[in-house]
DNA sequence: AAAAACAACATGAAATTTCATATATTTTCT
DNA sequence: AGAAAATATATGAAATTTCATGTTGTTTTT
């Protein structure tokens, strides 16, 4: 019996180096999977850095920029200026901190809130149509797995 | 006994909506794990969308713009301008296609081949670090999962 | 209680990215 | 063949993102 490192898959596409190759993989589920659900994201007015901020507060009804930044993966000073634009366009507020003035809250605004509703509830139907696509493959599991995975690189 | 959707673990960090929502778990892993090698990606002189199109030409040596476009999950004007500056760092040239006058193939410069065969090199040795820290988690089996992912979306 | 270190946020300026659309070249249709 | 559609790439202009650094406020040290 013969092994191969490269084990090809597709006729005619040779899986080499990237088409095996774990951080490719990740980044190519991600993009691939969330594409359909980011449309309607768009579709309801936000773009996908809104969305993120948006589903946060969803959870948590204020938080502090910088942990707006990193929970939506992406660098504070782009944070503050996507909040900027959010104040001005009546999805979030921002408010002061009593006791450290450094601080700034963010938190919804009744638009905001009824926007979180609605986008909450198709992200969560849209996962439910993709778990249920992957059900009887092998990636089943897979939310699992992916925690398994952060709580792994976090710790370390 | 009570039964409710979201489960809230308390103490500090709720896993409310987001930390449990496949599409984040997908983006976060995908963008911790990569934060490592990123970091050395770029001391090698690249940019991470660069690397992309560095590591899919050590596979194929020569590809369309198009090409490199979708494999490297990036819109095609942006490509465009990336293998312009590429062209100009001396990492691929660009070459006509002898049948199809609107075709453009790109190719690694015997310079850009030594930074794709170091940096390959660099990203397996990443990966089987990455993948033994993994080994005795639920994460074991993650690229047969995310190949399953792959396979399942794109043949939707 | 200063001084030093740290933390949170903001901002200018350069660079990149996006979006829509242009251009050139095949392919397909009738 | 000619028209229409499709494909591959390029590009202007606006918008966003990045990077380095500035400000302000809080905590820790000594």
């Amino acid at each position: 019996m013969i092994l191969k490192t490269d084990s090809p898959q597709n006729s005619g596409h040779k899986a080499k180096f990237v088409n095996n190759y774990l951080l490719y993989l990740l980044a190519a589920a991600s993009e691939k999977a969330s594409g359909q659900f980011h449309a309607k994201v768009r579709k309801a007015g936000l773009r996908v850095p809104e969305w993120r901020v948006v589903a946060c507060l969803y959870d948590s009804d204020k938080m502090m920029i910088t942990e707006l930044a990193e929970l939506s993966l992406m660098e504070q000073s782009r944070m503050t200026r996507i909040i900027a634009q959010m104040v001005k366009r009546g999805i979030v507020k921002r408010a002061n901190d009593g006791t450290d003035r450094r601080r700034v809250w963010v938190q919804l605004t009744p638009d905001g809130m009824a926007l979180a509703q609605t986008l909450v509830a198709d992200a969560k139907a849209h996962e439910r149509a993709l778990l249920s696509e992957l059900a009887d493959t092998d990636a089943a599991r897979i939310k699992i797995m992916l925690q398994a995975v952060l709580k792994r690189l976090d710790e370390r």
